[in-house]
DNA sequence: GCATGATCATGC
DNA sequence: GCATGATCATGC
């Protein structure tokens, strides 16, 4: 059903924006905050009580005459003041067998999602969420580069499709647009045109990355640095244009790269090699949080060192492990599956020439780049396991014993080794001996995090050095 | 040489 | 003071 009453866009708005500043409770006319609980309960509110059309599941836009889709999205406040995107922004779910048979300008997304009418409603913990209040309402559409970006997303959406892989799609696959599973648990599942296993249903969406830029953008007007030109975006993926940046350096020291770029050569500084990333992106002095691109897509960077016999010598660390969270999310929930379902990584990967035994002035040799998501069967599968063993543990009780070694008191552990099953372990990573943590059991022990083994490293790198 | 635990250095 | 990235040290 379509609304005729607001022919011009300036109608909507001014209509849309007379619901800034109220809450959920103001604008319920229907009962709904009492009678249900569903989560689109709060869109329904505005498409119900406040435009006055009945809630559809059709494929084209709310307001169709004038091609705008109502989204409804939260945003929150960090703890350091900064805003953030609550949500990814699910968009339209993906009919696999249909979605396939179109180019982008006739694809379901782009019919449904041309323009956005952007309703931002301020999340905060342990409220009513009939108490939320609406702070903007805004017309979006997508600027020319990112619509660049969003259509190579979508078109490796649809590859993937055509592969006969739509249970794989995850989200890290695409840098604005994702694919996001969508549905109350591994039941929902649909069928796909190009292979008989069944996949769980998965829908568009805006990453959460992409949204908080936004947020930050259209409420604290925070501009980002971006790197790639619209015309490189025409021809090109982000991908083919980041190795592009960094391949003239190939084969240079560390030290030879910081001259070519003019950066001083300071490798115990912990800005070195973002420094090097941003100059060669060609915006030196940005601050790689501040790169549009990489903000919007989730990427975070990490240095990798190789040894000469291409395995990184150490493994690869991650945030402090809050085992009370731990317990209490399921994995579908966890954090720490959402974070490798939503993190593109950009490895920048160095080698050593000579090992340390050998010289230990030895140098660093820049070796190319890899942009990193990891698949979402090991994610599902091995990081699960290192999850689900350290989850039992903590319901069992670890056991954690003290070993004396000449002075020292040695604690150990059963958290998983890295031998657990050749993707990932835990193991600790405290200041100094009295850096502990409290367990929910209880028990208390040195502070752990999560480690990428370095020779799962070493395949990731190797595959993507031999494409 | 590897596995495992310990701890340093930097930056906010 | 703490988080994070990086690396060290010991024992098998």
């Amino acid at each position: 059903m379509s609304i005729l009453i607001y022919k011009t866009e300036n109608e909507l708005m001014e209509k849309a924006i007379q619901a800034e500043g109220k809450s959920f409770k103001e604008l319920d006319r229907k009962g709904r905050l009492t009678n249900q609980k569903s989560k689109g309960g709060l869109g329904q509110i505005i498409e119900e009580s406040f435009f006055g059309y009945k809630v559809n599941s059709n494929a084209k836009p709310d307001f169709e005459e004038l091609e705008i889709e109502l989204k409804v999205t939260p945003f929150k406040v960090n703890k350091n003041g900064q805003l953030s995107s609550k949500e990814r922004l699910v968009l339209n779910i993906i009919n696999y067998v249909e979605e396939v048979n179109f180019d982008f300008d006739n694809s379901s997304f782009w019919k449904k999602n041309k323009k956005l009418l952007l309703m931002l409603y301020k999340w905060l913990p342990k409220i009513d969420r009939a108490d939320y209040i609406i702070y903007k309402s805004m017309l979006f559409t997508f600027p020319d580069s990112d619509l660049e970006i969003i259509k190579k997303d979508w078109e490796l959406i649809v590859t993937k499709i055509r592969q006969g892989k739509a249970h794989e799609l995850s989200e890290g696959d695409t840098n604005y647009l994702g694919a996001c599973t969508k549905g109350a648990n591994k039941s929902s599942l649909r069928t796909q045109p190009y292979s008989d296993t069944p996949a769980m249903q998965r829908a568009f969406s805006l990453k959460q990355s992409y949204m908080t830029t936004l947020v930050r953008k259209f409420l604290k007007n925070e501009e980002l640095v971006s790197f790639a030109k619209n015309e490189e975006l025409h021809s090109k993926t982000l991908e083919e244009i980041l190795y592009e940046r960094f391949s003239p350096y190939i084969g240079l020291s560390d030290e030879e790269m910081a001259n070519k770029l003019g950066e001083r050569y300071n490798k115990k500084s912990k800005s070195f090699i973002p420094s090097l990333i941003s100059s060669l992106l060609g915006i030196k002095g940005t601050r790689l949080e501040k790169i549009e691109e990489f903000a919007k897509a989730n990427i975070q960077f990490k240095t990798i060192r190789l040894e000469p016999n291409d395995v990184p010598k150490e493994s690869m660390s991650f945030e402090n492990i809050d085992f009370h969270q731990w317990v209490e999310e399921s994995w579908e929930e966890s954090e720490l599956r959402e974070k490798f379902i939503t993190t593109k990584f950009l490895f920048v990967i160095f080698q050593y020439n000579e090992n340390k035994s050998q010289n230990p002035e030895r140098k660093l040799y820049f070796k190319g780049i890899n942009l990193w998501n990891m698949p979402l069967s090991t994610i599902d599968n091995e990081v699960r396991e290192v999850w689900n063993e350290a989850n039992r543990l903590l319901t069992v009780g670890l056991n954690i014993e003290y070993k004396k070694r000449g002075e020292k008191i040695i604690e150990s552990n059963n958290l998983p080794k890295v031998g657990f099953n050749g993707v990932a372990h835990i193991r600790p990573k405290g200041k100094d001996g009295n850096d502990k943590t409290t367990l929910p059991n209880g028990q208390v022990i040195t502070k752990q995090c999560f480690w990428l083994n370095n020779k799962y490293v070493a395949e990731v790198i190797n595959e993507s050095m031999n494409q």
